[in-house]
Parts: structure tokens; C-alpha cells; sequence
RNA sequence: GCCUCCGUAGCUCAGGGGAUAGAGCAGCGGCCUUCUAAUCCGCUGGUCGUAGGUUCGAAUCCUACCGGGGGCACCA
């Protein structure tokens, strides 16, 4: 039994107990029931049991007689005790009784709780994975770091946890499109343009150049892809600048992609902003211009002292902005907007944007534009925000030109410390990188505390094959009754759920702390419940079914830590 | 001024209205001829920023205040 299914079974007992008391009182033979009791709803949800902190209480408490009590008309221990009356008739119920103002806790029993071992082997990567998300197709733009330099650290975090929260949305069944806009128009790319190209000739910075040493590097790297660069420039400086600017800016943006394969961290789509401003055949409007009109069609752009705004206040923002400045020049949100339009033709119902703190003024625009397209504000945009990264306690800015490269960081930390620890944190929590303990091999650096759990069962194994015990010979779910395996089931049992409310709630650091309890029980029992027997002890069922849990162990531990982005080393 | 996030153990932080608020680190003390101990066990440690409110019940939801981070462009 697992709580999922116990959920069901609770859902189904309070509504038979709803229906038979509307009955009654219709009938009048209980006064005591209230006509309200007709429109009770009772959803799995509501019935989840939760995992008591107090093993006295039970493997699962369900504090569902006390929310519904009050609706019914009915005092929560009352309920509760015709509720108890009908878990108790449950297979795999060992127990259930009545606690404190109306708690229920249910036993199991060890039979029933010990089935998941097998469960769990036999589902192997598919555990965890659900439907909850089935059908929503969702778009997650993240990074979208410009093209105009290396990943620093003020992206780490955002690459880190979007492919996170992309991994586990999919596992809730969502289809995810991994998005990341390139912004290759506009004044950034052209002033990049000359940072390169005079480094690409050798001649004096441009005054407001691009700082840091990667410019040089680039230009090194233009010369190799344009040899004759220097003569062209000698006739055609306009074509010189064109030619080295685009040459670099495919260079870094190949490089960007390299680094976040090195992260492990995969985008479906780099939807670049200059298609936005392209015009199409036979002189067809670019998409931002036909953006614009369309907008223009719903009624929300006006013109005022030779600019084009959108109304966006009409959708809560705190002030109209602008489309097109007075110049004629499309601004950055124009480009936004008419992507945004085109992620909505694309048939993305909710569209994810992950954004730093700095950032957090774009949540009335962005949401705007989504209402000006006639989206839904509430179920069709999220725009989730995020702290910056400190690292020794200085934050890092690209602008300030003290850049530590997301390279950097990998080949320093490794990806693996990296990507745990960025997200273990939630996204609206302050986070500093510490070298220290991202290098140390201690419980302060939990990644390897969560790695060496699936390690260590992958150790299991190999010695259990070596004394021949073997899954197929035996499975006795019944014989796992020491207090620690009673622990460990009951979290392996939870994993499903960890999944789904970390989806639901787009928090991936669920997992983080889910795999390092998960990881303290797995220890714990590994530390009591010998798999492989000692001395001249004979291999019984009891270790052959504890083979099964094992498993079972590692591979939810292998499951979580997918969803991170994070390996799970067989060996440390 | 307005918007937004945060305030929980000495430190770094978890904690989707539930029972006695948790973890790691730090501190003190145990277990290694081991299914290799990056593990495990015990002890110490709290006005959940303050004051109200909502209800059977609040660290959690609401309001106000105090303290701190970030943001408020015809920038990109």
C-alpha cells in the first residue's frame, strides 16, 4: 500500500460516509445532518496522509476527519472514528486509530509497506515519474545570457535550476520546450563588434569596449576564421566591423554551448531576436512589426510624442512602455512581446520566464503582454524570480568586469558539486557559493553525502553477486521489520509525491532535501541490516529480499539525482 | 515614495494550516582486523524579527510596524 493508493481509499471512505448521512438525514432519521453536507467534495488531495515525524503515530497520518468535521456537522473525533471503522477493513492495514483532536494514524502492515521494494526495482527509472502535469504544454525560457561574452556566475544559477525544473516538470508528464533568446540585435552586438574587431587588429580598445581578457581571445579566434581580415578593413571598414562581429558572435555562442553541455544543461530552442526584426518574402512584415499591429488590432497601442506605446497599465503595470522610440528604433520589449506572441502560436499554454532579482520589473510587463495577447495573467505566464549568487561574499557582476566564467567554476568544483548545490536552495532564497565547501568531501558539501548512498548499494551488489545472493531466489516483504527498514520504505514510498509537489511548485530543491533524508535512512539501515551475511551465517530470504530494498535505495537515489542534472557514480 | 524577496539554533539554511519546530556545520563524547567509516550512535544548543488578526489549531495565511537584499529607463 502506498499512500497514494491509501489517499484513494481515504477520498472513497469519507465520501461514502458524506453520502450515507445525506441519506439518512433525507429520510429523516438524523436531525444532526445539514443540507451543506450535499455539495462536500472530497479530492486525493485532500486525503494525502502525511509521514508523522513521531514514529509513535503510526506510518501515515491523515488529519482528514478535522478538515472536514466542521462542513459535515460533525465533531472531528466523531468522524474520525467512522473513518478508523473503514481503514481498518483495508488490506495491508495493520492498524489505525484515533489520536489527539482527530488525527488518524494508520500502521501497516510490514508485508504491505515492504511491497514497494519491489515496486520500486521493477518500475527502476520510471518511479516517480506520474501524470499529475499530463497535457500542459510549457514553455521555460531561461539564461538567454548575451552573446557578447562567456556565462558567469550571475547565469549558473538560473542554467542550474531551469534545467531542473524542466526535468522535473517532465517527469509530472508535462511536455517542456527549454528555451534560451539569444539577443544578437541591436546597440550590445555592435558595440561587441568593434571590442572585437579592434582586438582582432590590434589596435587601441574602443572607449567603451567590452572588458575582460576573452575579447582578445576572440579576436585571435576571428583572425583564424577570417585571414585576409586586415585587408578588408584597410578598404571596407563597415565590412570589416560586419564580418568580425559576426564572426565572433557565432564563435561565443558556439561556446556557450559548449559550456552548458559541460553543466549538463540542454535547451530544445536558441530563438535568436534578429529573426524578430527580419522582414519575409515579398516584403512580409517582420515579426515584430506584425506583433505590433496585432496588438494595435486589440486596442492597446497608441502613439505619443512620436513614439508607439503599449497600454500596459490597463493590465496592472505601473507605467505604459514604449514599442518603438521616437528614432523609429524597435525597443528590447517590442522584441520581447512579439516573441512572446510567437511562443503563444507555438501552442505553449503556460510560458515559464526564469529571471534574476534584478530583473523583477519585468514581472508587470511581461505579465501585460500576456493579457494584451489575450492570455490568461494567472495560468499562462509565470515569471519566477530569483536572488543573485554570492561567492566569498562578493556578488559578481558581468558590467563591474569581475567575471568568474561558469568554465572556471566547473573546472574548479566540478558539475556535479555545482549543479546540487545551486539547486538545494530555493530560488527565492539568497545563495552563496563557497568554494571551501563545494571542494570539501565532508557532510558540508552534501552532494557527495547523497552520491556515496548510491555508491554504496551499487558496493552491495557487487558483493552480494559475489556470495551468490540474488533477487530472483526470494522476495519476503514481511520479513523487513527492523525499525530502519521501516523508515526507508516509508520514504521510498514518498518519492512519487516529492516529484509531483516539486513540479507542481516548480521547486526542484525538494528533491535536493528529499535524496538527503532518503540518503540518512539508507545509511542509517546499511549501518544495522547486513545484505551480505557475516561469518558462517548461511544467505536466507531475509537477505535476498533485503538485496530487493537495496536496489530499490539506489535507484530512487539514481532517479532524484537525474532530475538534478547530477551523476550518480557507481564508484567514488 | 512604490514594488518585491528575506528575517527560524553560535554559523549556513530546510520546514505547501497540524501532534514535542528540524538538518548540516561548529562544540563535547562514542563505534573501524568493516557488505571500505566520504558512513553510523549519543549529548549540548530556540522569545520561529515585533504586535495584532483569521480558526479547533499559525514558523506557515492576513494587516501594520522594525531590520536587511534587490528593483523602479524612449538602457541593453
Amino acid at each position: 500500500m502506498t499512500p497514494q493508493e491509501l489517499a484513494v481509499h481515504l477520498a472513497r471512505i469519507l465520501t461514502e460516509i458524506i453520502a450515507e448521512r445525506r441519506s439518512a438525514a433525507t429520510t429523516g432519521e438524523n436531525d444532526a445532518a445539514t443540507g451543506d453536507a450535499t455539495e462536500i467534495l472530497v479530492t486525493e488531495s485532500d486525503a494525502a496522509p502525511e509521514r508523522p515525524k513521531n514514529r509513535e503515530h503510526g506510518d501515515w497520518a491523515s488529519n482528514l476527519a478535522m478538515k472536514f468535521a466542521k462542513r459535515i456537522g460533525m465533531n472531528p473525533r466523531e468522524l474520525a472514528t467512522l473513518i478508523v471503522a473503514g481503514v481498518e477493513q483495508l488490506d495491508g492495514v495493520a492498524k489505525a486509530e484515533i489520536a489527539g483532536p482527530g488525527f488518524i494514524n494508520i500502521t501497516l502492515d510490514a508485508a504491505s509497506a515492504g511491497e514497494t521494494a519491489r515496486r520500486v526495482v521493477e518500475q527502476g527509472e520510471a518511479y516517480g515519474r506520474s501524470d499529475v502535469l499530463a497535457g500542459e504544454k510549457i514553455n521555460l525560457e531561461f539564461v538567454s545570457a548575451n552573446p557578447t561574452g562567456p556565462l558567469h556566475l550571475g547565469h549558473t544559477r538560473w542554467a542550474a535550476l531551469g534545467d531542473s525544473i524542466s526535468r522535473v516538470l517532465r517527469a509530472a508528464g508535462a511536455e517542456v520546450s527549454n528555451e534560451y533568446y539569444i539577443n544578437d540585435a541591436g546597440a550590445q552586438m555592435n558595440k561587441f563588434g568593434r571590442s572585437v574587431l579592434a582586438a582582432a587588429l590590434g589596435e587601441e580598445a574602443p572607449e567603451d569596449a567590452y572588458p575582460g581578457e576573452y575579447i582578445g581571445e576572440l579576436g585571435r579566434k576571428v583572425n583564424e576564421r577570417i585571414p585576409n581580415l586586415a585587408d578588408i578593413a584597410a578598404n571596407d571598414r563597415e565590412q570589416a566591423l560586419e564580418l568580425a562581429q559576426e564572426a565572433a558572435y557565432q564563435q561565443q555562442l558556439s561556446e556557450i554551448k559548449d559550456s552548458l553541455e559541460r553543466f549538463n544543461v540542454h535547451f530544445d530552442v536558441y530563438f535568436s531576436e534578429r529573426t524578430l526584426h527580419t522582414e519575409g518574402e515579398n516584403g512580409a512584415k517582420s515579426p515584430i512589426a506584425a506583433a505590433v499591429d496585432r496588438l494595435r488590432e486589440q486596442g492597446h497601442v497608441f502613439e505619443e510624442d512620436d513614439a508607439i506605446w503599449v497600454r500596459t497599465t490597463d493590465f496592472g503595470d505601473d507605467k505604459d512602455r514604449v514599442f518603438t522610440r521616437g528614432n523609429g528604433i524597435y525597443t528590447y520589449f517590442a522584441a520581447d512581446a512579439a516573441y512572446y506572441l510567437d511562443k503563444k502560436d507555438r501552442g505553449f499554454g503556460e510560458k515559464i520566464y526564469l529571471l534574476g532579482a534584478d530583473h523583477h520589473g519585468y514581472i508587470g510587463r511581461l505579465t501585460a503582454i500576456a493579457g494584451a495577447a489575450g492570455d490568461n495573467t494567472e495560468t499562462d505566464i509565470t515569471v519566477l524570480i530569483g536572488q543573485l549568487v554570492n561567492l566569498n561574499g562578493a556578488r559578481l557582476s558581468k558590467r563591474a568586469g569581475n567575471i568568474i566564467e561558469l568554465d572556471d567554476l566547473l573546472e574548479w568544483l566540478g558539475s556535479d558539486a555545482l549543479r546540487y548545490w545551486l539547486a538545494r536552495y530555493p530560488a527565492d532564497s539568497p545563495l552563496a557559493l563557497d568554494g571551501e565547501k563545494l571542494r570539501s568531501r565532508t557532510n558540508d558539501n552534501p552532494v557527495f553525502y547523497v552520491q556515496y548512498a548510491h555508491a554504496r548499494s551499487c558496493a552491495v551488489d557487487r558483493n552480494a553477486e559475489a556470495a551468490g545472493i540474488r533477487r530472483k531466489d526470494a522476495f519476503d516483504p514481511s520479513l523487513l521489520t527492523h525499525e530502519t527498514e521501516t523508515e526507508l520504505l516509508g520514504k521510498l514510498q514518498q518519492y512519487p509525491s516529492v516529484v509531483a509537489g516539486a513540479a507542481e511548485l516548480r521547486e526542484p530543491h525538494r528533491i535536493a532535501r528529499y535524496l538527503e533524508e532518503l540518503a540518512a535512512d539508507f545509511h542509517r539501515w546499511y549501518d544495522h541490516c547486513r545484505v551480505i551475511p557475516q561469518g558462517e551465517e548461511p544467505v536466507s530470504d531475509l537477505h535476498r529480499t533485503r538485496l530487493w530494498l537495496n536496489d530499490a535505495a539506489g535507484q530512487v537515489v539514481k532517479n532524484g539525482l537525474d532530475l538534478l542534472g547530477v551523476t550518480a557514480p557507481e564508484r567514488l
